[in-house]
DNA sequence: TACGATTAGATCGTACACAAACTGATGGTG
DNA sequence: CACCATCAGTTTGTGTACGATCTAATCGTA
């Protein structure tokens, strides 16, 4: 196997691809910041609110491996998330290790102001649909070959 | 101007492109994470790092608008890396105002060692070239929408 | 030239992210 | 049944991010 080129300065292109991915997570993020901000949700907190809204109550394990998140990220942010009211944290019956998440009333509600915040980002972006897909598409890649790696 | 279509379910989590973003990010750095530990670097200030072996001295704003990171995180990553002896931190003569960094022989010298990092990254990654190319196109896209609508 | 506005950094408070160590609960095996 | 490995989640410590506020230096202009 040989070296790929990766032109004269290879560390000027590393540059290029990882911190690109860097900035456009951050800069995304603070896209949502003032769109979050009414609902009073961080973007990480926003992300664990979407998972429960396909489906709650579920475990923090569960929780974890759709977000990609481990345990010591999760437990404060979920106890923030229920201060606020939107869900609540009980040991499961079955298996006391288990902690089930499970949305409110308040936290389900919540949803509805949500709905318009895909949009305003689209919007803000001002990017075509096509672009966003391409960049989706090619996104799912490096996560699948970084996460495939691992296992 | 109509609402894009975005599908019947808007909030899916499976077709966010920030959340997308977000694990990608962290994927990609958690892939730099044992490659960066033998320097002795976390990845935000291999990022520096990388900046400064472009181009030393220059200053802490300067820094910051080429990594687009403010001086409250760049002021104790700063004092982090001189702690290591990569870099001094001097107050200029011309305006007392700008800190000049500057990258000691330790700090340049580091650069030899970083040099088999992006051929470590791109084969741990896996993928082909022209995929990474198209990422980072993609990704140039985002922060240039993200960045631009905000001046 | 005095002085308010601006600028460069630093500091503080809050919130992730992750490694490592820890606490209980569960499950398999002798 | 006893015991140990494993598992779910929590805690602790370190290092970003970022808004808000602060300080000191410089600039613009009346």
């Amino acid at each position: 196997m040989t070296k790929p080129d990766l032109g004269e300065d290879p560390l000027a292109l590393d540059r290029q691809v990882c911190f690109a991915l860097s900035v456009a997570s951050r800069a995304v993020v603070g896209i949502y910041r003032p769109l979050l901000e009414p609902l009073g949700l961080t973007h990480p907190q926003y992300l664990v609110m979407l998972a429960l809204w396909e489906r709650s109550p579920r475990s923090v394990k569960d929780l974890g491996a759709s977000l990609q998140l481990d345990s010591a990220t999760l437990s404060p942010l979920l106890k923030r998330l229920e201060a606020y009211g939107h869900l609540t944290r009980t040991r499961s019956a079955a298996d006391e290790r288990v902690l089930t998440v499970e949305l409110t009333a308040t936290g389900r509600a919540l949803r509805e102001k949500a709905l318009a915040i895909p949009y305003a980002v689209v919007e803000r972006l001002g990017m075509e649909l096509a672009d966003l897909q391409d960049l989706h598409a090619a996104l799912t890649n490096v996560i699948e070959a970084a996460a495939g790696k691992s296992a």
